[in-house]
RNA sequence: GCGGUCGUGGCGAAGUGGUUAACGCAUCGGAUUGUGGCUCCGACACUCGAGGGUUCGAUUCCCUUCGAUCGCCCCA
């Protein structure tokens, strides 16, 4: 009986690892533009760690985390998100004492117990930043401003970059009193959800996608109007920063991001109508997690969505394929001497393959002309005897004669 | 956790309660001497996701299970 791989993960064939690969790459290229260092956590923390700093409430912690118990009894869970991590890291390596902002950023496997469908598996990838220290609403915008640079540079377009605030704990404790009193003369009405949603978590009927909570919350008061004022400021200056970046947003008041450590700055990228990234600020989540008080902000990009976004944009990035050169050998003593010179073709920087099957010299052509070889030396007895091989241009066609000692130098000369 | 759709060779895709499970692509081989991309010829599923049941007989009917996919919830 077949094993196969367990629900909602994948196997990431060549062909396709290269589309990763130019994600990866670019995301990397962006970030070191933007002087952020890349960070690597462990792929399992204690359990502890997101309990508490993505919240016990959340539905990640709740019900979607793999949590096990190690042989030395500590229960450990593969990471759901990466944030809580990077702080537990800033708080663990003190870099909180190195110069402030600490601005990082990971890629890797994440993992969470849910039901796969498009975009969404139970092992998936997050292209992530996070910068520490610092709470200036210039951050904020970097901060942005990177997750769409890079965006753009791996040719996406007509994103929609939405922001809102959800407000510090100040202007969230005072804000929920008003909407609870907003809302309790139809508490009744709303949905089964939304109910629970009343007490929890107000604010998340808001964002509630049935059409009668909709309906019901139309003219409810919005967090963005009911902001203590350093809260006002910061959203303010954020708005004013990103319009002289010339970045492209729209304020989306009704915006709640679901995880619990999210203050002030909250926004998200769609396209095509699902969300590929967000983040915001989270300047209580340090302090959660047992480290000084230190604002922080970030986001994330699910990998898997950013590759599902250049399918549905036809976006090819250019990925070199192809051989610089194919080895075809006629006769037993040729076939011997292939090898090494594939080593020294492969040593010299050459792109080289050979047949291994003993093909016929129709077939091994063949084999060339499917992996895109440029060149192909062809090696027989005779020419081994005369210390020389010929060298086919697959473009063109045309074949010349090279002494074997020179074929390398030659190859890399014509080849450019 | 809930709901819909689906599961035939490497991929795509027909098909039927019963002696040989179409076809296309891919792959491999060949079309007289050591040369690719086109064309032509040939090969390639004791088997129709798995397990069980109904039946004289099931890939086709029923149940279970696993998986895929889409949506809800939530999120990246």
């Amino acid at each position: 009986m077949l094993i196969n791989r367990p629900r909602g993960t994948n196997d990431i064939l060549p062909g396709d690892v290269e589309k990763w690969q130019f994600v990866e790459e670019t995301a990397r290229e962006v970030c070191r533009r933007f002087n952020v260092k890349e960070i690597r956590t462990p792929i399992f923390e204690h359990t502890e760690l997101f309990q508490r700093g993505v919240g016990d409430t959340t539905d990640i912690v709740q019900k979607e985390m793999y949590t096990f118990e190690d042989r030395g009894e500590r229960s450990l869970t593969l990471r759901p998100e990466g944030t809580a991590a990077v702080t537990r890291a800033y708080t663990e390596n003190k870099l909180y004492a190195q110069p402030a902002p600490q601005k990082l950023f990971y890629i890797g496997p994440m993992f969470r117990y849910e039901r796969p469908q498009s975009g969404r598996y139970r092992q998936f990838h997050q292209f992530g930043v996070e910068v520490l220290g610092v709470n200036d609403p210039a951050v904020d915008a970097e901060v942005i401003a990177l997750a769409m640079t890079f965006l753009h540079e791996i040719g996406l377009q007509d994103l929609s970059l939405e922001i809102n605030s959800v407000g510090s704990p100040d202007s969230r404790t005072h804000y929920r009193d008003i909407l609870r009193e907003h809302l309790t003369p139809v508490k009744e009405q709303l949905c089964k959800d939304c109910q629970t949603r009343f007490d929890k978590n107000p604010m998340r009927i808001l964002d509630c996608k049935v059409d009668t909570c909709k309906g019901l919350t139309q003219d409810a008061p919005y967090m963005l109007d009911h902001l203590v004022e350093a809260d006002a400021e910061h959203f303010k200056a954020l708005c004013e920063y990103l319009d002289s970046f010339g970045v492209e947003y729209k304020v989306n008041p009704r915006m709640v991001r679901g995880l619990d450590y999210y203050t002030q700055t909250a926004f998200e990228i769609i396209e095509s109508g699902s969300t590929i990234g967000g983040g915001g600020r989270y300047n209580g989540l340090v302090e959660q997690v047992g480290g000084p008080e230190s604002p922080g902000i970030g986001f994330a990009f699910g990998v898997e969505r950013c590759l599902i976004a250049l399918n549905t944009q036809q976006v090819t990035p250019d990925i070199p394929t192809g051989l610089d050169v194919f080895l075809v050998s006629l006769g037993e003593a040729a076939q011997k001497a292939t090898s090494a010179l594939l080593q020294e073709f492969r040593i010299s920087g050459l792109v080289a393959d050979k047949d291994y099957l003993g093909k016929s010299m129709k077939a091994q052509m063949k084999a060339a002309d499917r992996q895109q070889a440029r060149r192909v030396v062809i090696l027989g007895d005779d020419e081994l005897a005369q210390g020389v091989a010929n060298v086919k241009d697959m473009a063109t066609g045309e074949q010349s004669t090279v002494g074997i000692d020179e074929l390398t130098s030659h190859l890399l000369s014509t080849l450019e």
